[in-house]
DNA sequence: TCAAAAGTGTTGATCGTACACCCATGA
DNA sequence: TCATGGGTGTACGATCAACACTTTTGA
């Protein structure tokens, strides 16, 4: 236990972000090149320093996904993915990040002229098996999110936020194979996420024009939960050796 | 963006743990009397300031563990919860916390005449209705934590951290029973669980003398991901008004 | 009328649940 | 030999994967 003169040591607080979404039914992720050391010129998450003593984390994740993507946190998903404190993961100094995850529907190319024109859309395929290296812990904090959002759509609605706010079934579908890199059998998907009470909501008109016959239009209901939850299929799993 | 002269803010950060364990088929959380103001008197989760500027936040939790709760974080799971950021969460300060989640075996009453005096188990039935109030946020942390073991046992071998190294399959139905707060079926239990490959792994000797018939002991197996996983029961839901 | 995509029917295997029943031990 | 908890068999309904098939549109 500490004495009565002893002071708690401060540290610096960061936000950074991991923000996915589909680009040509491929799952995207919306990475930075570092224009300051360190790291210069290196790819990193979008993030920053908090603005003041008074900022709410939450409230600073919101203002860098305006700042740095040009996003409106009001109009995407956006939740907590942890606090990463490792002594040295900055250069800089003692400096503890929170990192959010965000899931945003397909998007233009960040504009040019604005504060996010040095960031780009990168297919989260070229990081998968540590093929290329991003800055600081970044690479840890990327496949965090990844998983998180994997996990996530198996069992909530979260699958709808990489879509509009009307969507197909079938637009839903590539959401699901994007984000689990497997294909899955239309028919039954069909099937099974309107089997899910309170899952998907019908949207009556406008509907678009594509080849075939016509798909019909959803939202997202009020059920967050999906029960019974959308399972992956198991990879290639060689434990058959049970009796 | 910021000006050359731009200093970024510091905050205080600190670790506070929710810490489960079954005691008497219940579930409990490990929580102390605040000795000192702001909130004196009134019941919070274990945790405190980091040491030094160059303590790891895990390690900083550990520390916490064994000083507030005599607990040894290598023998117990332990893993993050998430970072607590709103300003004005405690009224000395702009002060983060980083929360943990524990979970331990079956233990004896802390000890007196240590720092974990003040500490005492108490059932979470207590404050699952909004009957007992915790200070700070630490209610609010301890509906995450309490939601992440409710959620983290239906696909992880989570539930066995709250038993013993080898342990029977009616002490780990009690582990769901607890933490679901559901009856299960004994039988079916115990070969859903058996089912899954690799969960559990049989220890051949020292079996326990019980009432009736002696119970077989397994330990954790190598998988930690549960295919198929261990569904828990729906709350009565009201929501059957689709056609 | 053809291609393409949406949507439906059906079937056999698997899984979940309920519950009858048998097994091994201490008292 | 009885009470107690451990463990097995089985049957029925629900769910799932596979895939043949029909529907609705644009070209």
């Amino acid at each position: 236990m500490q004495n009565e003169t002893w002071q708690p040591p401060s540290v610096l607080l960061t936000v950074d972000l991991v923000i996915l979404t589909l680009r040509s039914s491929a799952l995207h992720v919306l990475l930075i090149e570092r224009g300051i050391d360190p790291y210069k010129g290196e790819l990193a998450l979008p993030g920053g320093f908090i603005a003041d003593a008074g900022e709410d984390v939450f409230d600073a994740a919101c203002r860098e996904l305006r700042e740095e993507a040009n996003l409106d946190a009001t109009e995407l998903h956006l939740e907590q993915l942890g606090a990463y404190g490792t002594p040295g993961r900055d250069p800089r100094g003692r400096i503890v990040s929170v990192a959010y995850l965000a899931i945003a529907p397909g998007l233009p190319e960040p504009e040019a002229g604005t504060d996010a024109s040095a960031a780009s859309w990168l297919p989260v395929e070229e990081f998968s098996q540590g093929r290329r290296q991003l800055a600081f812990d970044h690479r840890q904090i990327l496949d965090d999110g990844l998983e998180r959002a994997r996990s996530k759509i198996e069992h909530t609605s979260l699958a709808a936020a990489f879509c509009d706010e009307s969507f197909t079934i079938a637009e839903l579908q590539r959401v699901y194979e994007a984000v689990w890199g497997f294909e899955l059998d239309p028919r039954n998907f069909y099937r099974k996420v309107q089997a899910v009470p309170n899952f998907l909501a019908p949207v009556v008109p406008d509907r678009r024009i594509t080849k075939g016959r016509p798909a019909r239009l959803f939202r997202t209901g009020p059920q967050q939960i999906l029960r019974p939850p959308m399972m992956r299929p198991l990879p290639p799993t060689q434990s058959e050796d049970e009796e």
